[in-house]
DNA sequence: GTCTATATCCAGATAGAC
DNA sequence: GTCTATCTGGATATAGAC
């Protein structure tokens, strides 16, 4: 059914290629039910114990895919930056500046709306002494790195201004989720927010401000 | 050395009264504790147990003071809600907006900065379950009423600008805590950032733009 | 008001049989 | 790769003696 995918040379040990798929899947399904757990719960709700017998398994044996429960919040920490960096890496720069940063903000607040307990592990310290991996790290800096070139490339310039705006969408996207969970009191603001945004760095907008 | 501040008749059952000061005083007590804990843990690091130990008794007798844990956490929240209202009431509304919403973001971020987990409690939600009881919540709207007043008196208003502001002033907050804890980099921005909100809500500034 | 004793349950993690 | 068995330690909470 599933085709290898796998960089070792064709007809290669087939043996050991679908013991690796078959692990990666079992991993995969430990990582969404994990997900799903801590969207009802927060990410305190955590707990290998339920995570296990969720996915039909003794507690112990998840140290089979996973060496402690922060290599856990390692991988879902990573997993979550590769999906915003997706969703960002889709947004065209030709529409220019004002559009871009619209459509960063929406995919920005939205992705922290949908689910809170993931924005609290991407962009907060929530567990006291969980750090992220070096390679997991590298991944939220891509995001940042993503937003910041997409701006650039649409005319926007200035550390010190994507500070401000990064301060700006994360700010509504807190608000939206803390204040207004499930409505959209702070994202329909988005719009307006972006107006204030490129009147301060560009100049006051051509034509239409009602 | 303590004189009676009780609002009951003078002279009157003064024995309940030294006891009910005893009380109040322990319960303080257990709350500072408390405040330490998560200052220095997280706000999941309030454990019933150690914040006994940490103030001499066995674990079970908090329950003398406080029904729950969320009793405890519930104090907390009326403790810092009342700390930020007493700070933004100290501001004067007498030297115009600009200078008015400056103050009340330096404050903010202060307040954020200096103890990130007494932010997590009154802004987010990350206790699973822990909802504040309506008085606790008086203390909360209090703040921000008392945030509004002070706009409205020197001279700005609409609740969606308000939003903006919130919004903004949060986003300066959560980017200084998560980002650059300890130092400055969000919060020298609060002078741009009003700059750039009274811009767009009052029109560009006087003189001295940059 | 504080304690001992206890109840109940769960946590994360390791060793080793199968 | 999964299990049983086990370790060690913690949690919140209640009952009742003093």
């Amino acid at each position: 059914m599933a085709p290898r995918t796998e960089t070792s040379p064709a007809g290669a040990r087939p043996r050991q290629d679908r013991r690796r798929q078959r692990h990666e899947a079992t991993r995969r399904e430990i990582l969404d039910a994990a997900w799903a757990m801590v969207r009802s719960g927060g990410l305190a709700a955590l707990s290998l114990t339920a995570l296990a017998r969720s996915v039909g398994m003794e507690p112990q044996s998840l140290y089979t895919y996973f060496a402690s429960k922060h290599a856990i919040y390692d991988a879902m920490f990573a997993d979550g930056n590769r999906e915003l960096l997706a969703r960002l890496s889709a947004v065209p720069t030709s529409g220019g500046p004002r559009e871009l940063l619209r459509q960063q903000a929406r995919i920005f607040v939205e992705f922290s709306s949908e689910d809170p307990a993931r924005s609290q592990l991407l962009f907060q310290r929530p567990i006291p002494d969980f750090e992220p991996s070096a390679e997991s790290y590298a991944s939220a800096v891509e995001v940042l790195t993503r937003a910041r070139d997409g701006q650039a490339a649409a005319g926007l310039a200035g550390d010190a201004q994507f500070d401000l705006w990064t301060a700006l969408v994360a700010g509504l996207a807190a608000q939206q989720m803390a204040n207004d969970p499930g409505g959209d009191r702070y994202a329909r603001l988005i719009d307006d927010a972006v107006d204030m945004y490129v009147g301060h760095v560009l100049g006051p907008p051509p034509a239409s401000s009602p």
